[in-house]
DNA sequence: GCTACTCGGGG
DNA sequence: GTGTACGAGTAGC
């Protein structure tokens, strides 16, 4: 029988561990495999003392000859392989001997990789069927099992989980010892018996998609019901591993309900994952996994999405960018008022939310990438969602097998703390010629430079020689030596070479392909690409099993000697300088204005400045170039496509939109930046910022534009500071003692004119308008527009008191001085002081005068 | 410019 | 579960 391999975990029968495989089948039936004969074990080295306290012990072991991850070696070492019964015993055991291998790996890995078993990859099995308790699904004596080329996937069977709660007190946060959940939403896809979606309800109730019960224990009986029978292999929902599920968890547990939720009578597991430092028991992430079945939480997976930066990532937010819905508008406030009165409303709301949120999953089918990375990693589809580290380490474990290669383990805390105070010397950046440039920049970058790093020199754990030797090496700037390639080739290199192999591939099958097939093929390639991207990472990662600190200096430093050559080269040999670069790039700048010369010119630098594998692409025209500093730069970009040359504003570090900076800072900014690159016109730029300061003054400034936005987190007399929306929060439980702000809620607030401290100053929008009251044009001046506007503008020569300056100043002052009096001016940088310095010397050091 | 601290999502 | 883990943005120095 054919199954794709959903999920692995093990069980004790008597004290001899038992392998559970769940996998689906090609017409989309569950199935487990149970498998019995295979046993934990771990390597020692083969030492008198080690094997005589194996002996001591009575243990089981088996001498061997293996490969170590670590320093090139043309012959195996002597090792003693131990082999046990239970899993569990493995961590007390290895503390015995002061060294070991591959004994901190999970079993179901250990099993996964001897077995060649990858996440999502499909098998044949052969078994017979057998009755057991241990699984819910129908269940196989597995004898064999072997890996079958076989593409696309079985189906899926989702169900996302929304539930409701009856907080009790809203000045604290909600604590599921105290506040029972009054509704479960659910949806399926594919329905569950008829039911596309379901609201369950903790109360006599009845309605269209809704079951009313007597009381939440008898609700949450009936999720249970549901769960096993509609047998869902994806349990999905917004923010599920933080809120719902360990809600309901905890619910079950106070009515002493089993949690066992999965395809097992294994036990749900559950743990607040450990955060840093204090934790005020608020609960932050969490771990959940249901044996079986896939918790796929697509708050967690959208917010660590480098493609999606949303500025929020609420569920409203998420769906009306990326899927155009609107969610329900019930606040969280109103649902206590709603459970004794609008009982259908809340159903309704609930009923959407879970709706909404599944169809986020489906449509833009947020599993897919995961399910290439399991196939391409080989980690199972559960772990797929976390970090890269997993997923290089299980690549490297299988190709370990195949080169009877041992595992170090993770790191010790005192390993950690040694290694953390290795520094890592990082890429150049080099030194950018700030400022606008109105002709072409060229920018051209190595084609993923680390990985191609890799390739070429033979980059490895395994192939770094230590000492003396008269093996062929590569030796790096830093001076550490690597086996060469035509003699070993490392495990690195070899990876790499296998996923750059494999992206090529797919790159060529997408090409073929259309619709969903090219999706899932994109997905892929990505995927691929991230993971060999990030093998230079995982070197320098102080956690990492393979961590080696002069592997990762050797990288970086191969990179920077390479980026200085070129940098050489091409001024050597081209009509372009270098105004910028960052470790694999160079932004050329030439006296070109046609593009399609520009194109040419780029071209050939391309060709002349790439050394073999090392490909030196010419990436994309900037018609014009804006750098503030490193990392920060705008440039109008053109790409020649075939429907000619299309063009666009690019933006790197720039931040335009931040939530505490109002809309007028935004706008001015993209403003200042489009004149300058579009037009070149930098006095027209700088006219546009006096111009909107002059507003500001004059009070014509939209008060909508003003709005700046924070949301309170806790409650409200437990700040310690004083903050802006704290404040205004105080403020508007005085006016209205029987609608106080609640936490969570985000306040809007206004800074209006007056002399207390700031934060006592900001006002709501609506009170602002109401009452006309006068903002404080200073505030927005001096804290908004100014910082950032400041330093575009510096980057081209136009300092603070160019903006005062001109034949404005007279006018603009003395609205000022009209306005807001008295104040003391410093006539040489413009600063506005609401009272003469004591010292009479300004900030930019100039003495001020007394002109009021 | 650096480090220390806070907060996110959910109701 | 052969466990031990965030990450960006901001305030404060």
């Amino acid at each position: 029988m054919l199954i794709q391999l959903l999920d692995v975990d093990y069980f004790l029968n008597g004290n001899k561990p038992v392998l559970r495989i769940f996998g689906k089948t090609e017409n989309n039936k569950t199935i487990c495999c149970l498998y019995d004969k295979f046993l934990p074990y771990f390597f020692v080295r083969k030492t008198e003392e080690n094997l005589r306290k194996i002996e001591e012990l009575n243990l089981n072991y088996a001498l061997e000859k293996k490969f170590l991850a670590i320093g090139y070696s043309e012959e195996p070492t002597n090792v003693i392989k131990i082999v046990l019964n239970d899993p569990k015993s493995v961590p007390n055991l290895r503390e015995m001997f002061n060294e070991s291998f591959d004994s901190d790996i999970l079993f179901k890995y250990r099993f996964m990789v001897d077995m060649d078993l990858k996440g999502m990859c499909w098998y044949e099995f052969e078994g017979s069927p057998i009755k057991t308790h241990l699984s819910k699904v129908p269940t196989f004596d597995m004898k064999s099992i072997k890996p079958v080329d076989k593409n696309g996937n079985a189906e899926l069977k989702f169900m996302c989980i929304d539930i409701e709660c009856l907080q009790t007190d809203f000045s604290r946060q909600i604590d599921s010892k105290k506040d029972s959940i009054i509704m479960i939403s659910l949806s399926f896809f594919p329905n569950y018996k008829n039911y596309e979606k379901l609201v369950l309800v903790a109360k006599p109730f009845s309605g269209k998609n809704s079951i009313g019960h007597v009381d939440e224990k008898e609700m949450l009986e009936a999720f249970l019901k549901i769960i096993e029978d509609y047998d869902p292999d994806v349990v999905t929902g917004y923010n599920i591993m933080s809120f719902d599920l360990p809600h309901i968890l905890d619910r079950l547990k106070k009515y002493d309900l089993s949690p066992a939720i999965g395809r097992s009578d294994k036990i749900v597991f559950s743990r607040p994952a450990q955060i840093t430092g204090k934790s005020d028991n608020k609960l932050q992430v969490q771990d959940i996994t249901i044996p079986g079945r896939i918790v796929f939480d697509s708050y967690q997976i959208l917010k660590r999405d480098v493609n999606i930066r949303l500025h929020r990532y609420d569920l409203g937010t998420v769906v009306r960018e990326l899927i155009g819905e609107k969610k329900g508008d019930v606040k969280f406030q109103e649902i206590p008022s709603l459970w004794k009165g609008d009982v259908q409303k809340l159903i309704d709301y609930a009923e959407r939310d879970a709706v909404i949120s599944l169809k986020l999953v489906l449509e833009r089918r947020l599993l897919d990438k995961f399910i290439e990375i399991s196939k391409i990693s080989g980690v199972l589809l559960q772990d797929s969602f976390g970090g890269q580290t997993v997923r290089i380490e299980t690549l490297v474990m299988h190709e370990f097998k195949r080169r009877n290669m041992i595992m170090p383990l993770k790191p010790s805390k005192q390993m950690l703390d040694k290694r953390a105070e290795e520094k890592i010397k990082g890429a150049t950046v080099l030194d950018p010629k700030k400022g606008l440039h109105k002709t072409c920049t060229l920018v051209l970058d190595f084609q993923s430079l680390y990985p191609s790093i890799i390739k070429v020199y033979n980059v490895s754990p395994d192939s770094l020689v230590f000492g003396e030797t008269s093996v062929k090496c590569n030796t790096s700037p830093t001076g550490a030596k690597f086996v060469s390639g035509d003699i070993y080739n490392g495990v690195f290199p070899t990876i790499i070479r296998e996923l750059v192999d494999t992206r090529q591939r797919v790159k060529k099958l997408m090409k073929l392909s259309e619709g969903e097939d090219k999706r899932v093929l994109d997905a892929k390639q990505h995927a691929i690409k991230i993971l060999a991207n990030s093998m230079y990472g995982y070197c320098g990662y102080i956690r990492a099993r393979l961590y080696t600190h002069e592997i990762a200096n050797s990288i970086t430093a191969y990179g920077r000697s390479n980026i200085e050559k070129t940098k050489n080269v091409v001024e050597k040999n081209f009509p372009a300088e270098v105004i910028y670069g960052d470790t694999d790039s160079l932004f050329l700048k030439t006296d070109i204005t046609d593009m399609e010369v520009a194109k040419d010119l780029g071209e050939s630098i391309s060709k002349f400045a790439s050394q073999g594998e090392l490909v030196f692409e010419f990436e994309k025209i900037y018609k014009s170039f804006l750098i503030l500093a490193k990392k920060r730069y705008a440039g109008w970009k053109f790409v020649k496509s075939d429907k000619g040359w299309e063009e666009k504003i690019e933006m790197r570090g720039i931040e335009t939109v931040r939530r505490d900076w109002c809309k007028l800072v935004t706008e001015t900014m993209n403003s200042v930046i489009n004149i300058m690159l579009k037009e070149g016109d930098t006095k027209k730029a700088t006219d546009l910022v006096k111009t909107i300061l002059q507003d500001i003054l004059d009070g014509k400034a939209p008060i909508e534009k003003l709005i700046i936005i924070k949301g309170i987190t806790k409650s409200i007399d437990s700040y310690d500071g004083t903050m802006p929306h704290i404040e205004l929060a105080k403020k508007m439980r005085n006016r209205n003692p029987r609608d106080p702000p609640k936490v969570g809620e985000r306040m809007e607030y206004i800074i209006t004119r007056g002399k207390d401290l700031i934060s006592k100053r900001a006002e709501h929008p609506e009170y602002v308008a109401k009452y006309n009251i006068p903002i404080d044009s200073e505030y927005y001046i001096y804290n908004q527009l100014l910082p950032p506007i400041e330093r575009i503008l510096s980057s081209v020569g136009i300092e603070r008191s160019e903006l005062f300056g001109g034949g404005k100043q007279a006018n603009l002052m003395s609205m000022f001085t009209n306005k807001v009096s008295p104040v003391t001016i410093c006539s040489s940088c413009g600063k506005i002081h609401r009272r003469p310095p004591l010292s009479m010397v300004c900030d930019c050091g100039t003495s001020v005068a007394l002109r009021t």
